[in-house]
RNA sequence: CGAGAUGUAGCGCAGUUUGGUAGCGCGCUUGGUUCGGGACCAAGAGGUCAUGGGUUCGAAUCCCCUCAUCUCGACCA
């Protein structure tokens, strides 16, 4: 590819919207530009990168057995009445309707297509276990977007269905799955990645593990336990409960706290620690008039995944105005009244605690010394409460880290959701009609990507692993209007391209200068250097994008010591 | 969905307070001199100032509506 045809244009300044180093560079280096809210245009440059990035799952999928298919983008709605995902879905999927009225959906993923794929075609267990996959657009009307491509609404993303006959073969299966992500995404350069366990949320699933890329440029949280190796999502992670049996009992008091609501306000209005009080978080139930009141230690939070787990239903924060009955601020679970059905949930941070401060359900008071076992009369404990930066793992003993990823994939036991509400059936050896059992398996390509460039670019621009560079050598003539140069360089093109090497030719008679930060800020793996000076003993430059190092060759030797550095990448 | 910010040339911005019909840098075009880490000189091209409405002799500037983009939040009572 000649630069100076390629469209995209590259740019020093920064953009002003970007906050991810990964957008900000995509976009300087004019692989991407931006259409609307989360939906994205990809140059050349991006789109080859995307390729390649498929192709290395294509061919891990192929591996393991899968067969490559395409289901729609758009989809009618009878066929998501059948799961009943077209009701139960929120507006991240997008309804309209067709020129004849029919309603239609966009796909955002495609657990109804494959099944409607597979349910006539698959009739026999003998034809059991089997995967399905496609890499294809999905679009979901996220309510936020943001940082470039790490969250859109539109993307490219590989989506993966196998179905089994018996939980022993989809965990044999999952097992492989997992196996081939772990191979996928070092193949395309993430070192960073690691797979933990999930919330499998309403699913009904069993097990589900999501493979993040640790990252601060994410909005997922992970515990780690860097002793054990323990590692779990946030929504599901376990920790030791702290114990607060230190302060002895001591007497109930109510105190004059006044405008003091909030928690940090309340510790700071008694001059004691967030530890020493029991704060109160509502929730509503949708559709519901009743409310969820959870008690927890002032200095945790709640988890509402947990949460929703515990009261199996789905909670929102309740929105507690003027109007509503409970009076924010001073909530207690001393002589609390609620409306009718509402449920109380202790967390296990309340155990045993003593001295602790309450809310005494009117304004401007609280209670201290309240002994949890003594005074609140618990039936019981659960856990609902986040993980904290050091709180200690519940394997081993050692301090929790708490930090930051990008969801890059995910894996996923399904079990027979989909199955048993469109009616796929399969007979088994006794000849009874069964669920088959799926699981389902997800890469975001366009996240991959983005995660890539965030993770190996460095102050001077995007930095590409071989495995996924858009082309692989920069060649990078100086003095392009010098004819000799001009003459040995296309030279050397052809004699790169002819050998499938993929290669990126700047031929414009700009500076050095803007060369070089050019190729840099593309990240383009090696550059490959003709000048008057090399010309004169026959020979050209190489350079590494990731290194630095630079060697000298003979114009002879240079396809050769290119071919070696694509497969070790490296000048020693 | 809530809060905040922003919208002026392809990109990054100034001009808005105090109204007088647009400017800087980068990039682009042409010519010339340079050129192994974002060169210089000269001459150019390019904008219904997000949209709609209002105030005014006159609006990028003041007022109102709408739209779009970005950030934070959607959780601690």
């Amino acid at each position: 590819m000649r630069i100076s045809k390629l469209v995209g244009s590259r740019t020093k300044e920064q953009p002003a919207d970007a906050v991810l180093k990964s957008h900000a560079l995509l976009m300087r280096a004019g692989f991407i530009k931006s259409v609307a809210n989360g939906i994205w245009s990809f140059g050349m440059p991006a789109k080859r990168i995307a390729t390649k990035i498929e192709n290395i799952i294509r061919e891990e999928m192929d591996s393991i057995d899968g067969q490559e298919c395409s289901f729609p983008v758009v989809m009618p709605k009878e066929l998501w009445d059948e799961s009943g995902r077209y009701n139960s879905i929120g507006e991240e999927l997008v309804r309209f309707t067709d020129r004849g009225n029919r309603f239609m959906v966009l796909g955002m993923t495609h657990e109804e297509a494959a099944v409607h794929f597979a349910r006539d075609n698959v009739t026999s267990h003998h034809q059991l276990p089997f995967m399905i996959y496609q890499i294809q657009t999905k679009f979901r009307d996220e309510a936020r977007s943001r940082g470039g491509l790490i969250r859109v609404r539109e993307f490219t993303m590989k989506d993966a269905y196998s179905f089994h006959l018996t939980h022993e073969d989809l965990e044999e299966y999952y097992q492989k799955v997992y196996d081939a992500y772990v191979r996928i995404f070092k193949r395309v350069g993430l070192k960073n990645v690691v797979a933990v366990k999930s919330d499998s949320g309403m699913m009904g699933g069993k097990i589900s593990h999501e493979f993040m890329f640790l990252s601060d440029a994410g909005e997922d949280k992970i515990v780690l336990c860097n002793s054990c190796g323990y590692k779990a999502n946030m929504e599901v992670a376990d920790a030791v409960v702290p114990v607060n049996l230190s302060v002895e009992p001591s007497k109930m008091q109510e105190i004059f706290t006044g405008d003091a609501k909030e928690i940090d306000e309340v510790a700071e209005a008694l001059k004691i620690t967030k530890d020493k009080t029991i704060k109160a978080v509502v929730y509503n139930i949708k559709g519901e008039s009743y409310v969820v009141v959870c008690f927890i230690r002032g200095d945790y939070e709640v988890n509402e995944a947990k949460l929703k787990k515990v009261v199996r239903r789905e909670v929102v924060p309740a929105n507690l105005g003027s109007e509503s009955e409970i009076k924010a601020g001073n909530i207690g679970p001393i002589n609390l009244v609620l409306p009718k059905d509402s449920i109380v949930v202790y967390d296990r941070t309340l155990k045993g605690a003593n001295g602790m401060v309450i809310g005494t359900n009117k304004a401007g008071y609280h209670t201290t010394g309240v002994s949890v076992e003594r005074d609140i009369k618990v039936k019981e404990f659960v856990d609902i409460a986040k993980v904290k930066q050091g709180q200690h793992c519940s394997c081993c003993g050692a301090p929790l880290d708490v930090v930051a990823g990008v969801e890059v994939g995910n894996i996923f036991q399904l079990g027979t959701k989909y199955t048993q509400s469109m009616g796929m059936t399969v007979s088994n050896k006794d000849g009874v009609a069964v669920n088959p059992i799926m699981g389902c398996y997800g890469i975001g390509v366009g996240r991959a990507l983005a995660s890539i460039a965030e993770e190996t670019s460095d102050e001077k621009g995007l930095n590409w692993p071989l495995q996924v560079a858009p082309w692989i050598v920069y060649l990078c003539p100086l003095r392009y209007d010098d004819p000799v140069i001009k003459e040995k360089s296309d030279e050397l093109y052809s004699k790169l391209t002819s050998a499938g090497i993929e290669t990126l030719y700047d031929d414009r008679e700009s500076s050095p200068g803007v060369k070089f930060a050019d190729c840099d800020l593309m990240g383009i793996p090696i550059r490959v250097v003709i000048s008057q000076r090399l010309i004169a003993s026959d020979s050209i430059e190489i350079r590494l994008r990731a290194s630095g190092i630079t060697q000298t060759v003979s114009n002879s030797e240079c396809l050769e010591r290119i071919k070696k550095l694509m497969v070790i990448n490296d000048m020693s």
